[in-house]
DNA sequence: CTTCTAACA
DNA sequence: TGTTAGTA
């Protein structure tokens, strides 16, 4: 199932600020589904997931810019970005 | 009511 | 990170 949710829900779902998820965005940890409407960001259940793993290194005082390097642990998201830095 | 961008504090 | 302004 393909369930998009709106930042709102994802915020209220997660606990975090619209702003911070704008931001995990901004600095490219987390990439929404970008739809056609405005540029409304809609996420699904990967999102929120990697989402999630960030709350967990975030706690654990980790910082954005470590976090965005951490595909190691790829095997938490089930998706991170495979990407090279 | 909800979302978006951009910039400022 | 919060928030404000105007907009669809």
């Amino acid at each position: 199932m393909d369930t998009l949710i709106s930042i709102g829900e994802l915020s209220s779902s997660t606990g975090i600020s619209i702003r911070a998820i704008r931001y995990y965005e901004e600095i490219g940890l987390l990439i929404p589904y970008k739809t056609s409407q405005n540029n409304y960001r809609y996420y699904s259940d990967m999102e929120k997931g990697k989402l999630g793993v960030i709350l967990i290194l975030k706690k654990m005082g980790f910082s954005l810019r470590e976090i965005k390097t951490r595909r190691s642990v790829g095997s938490l998201a089930g998706g991170f970005d495979e990407k090279d830095e």
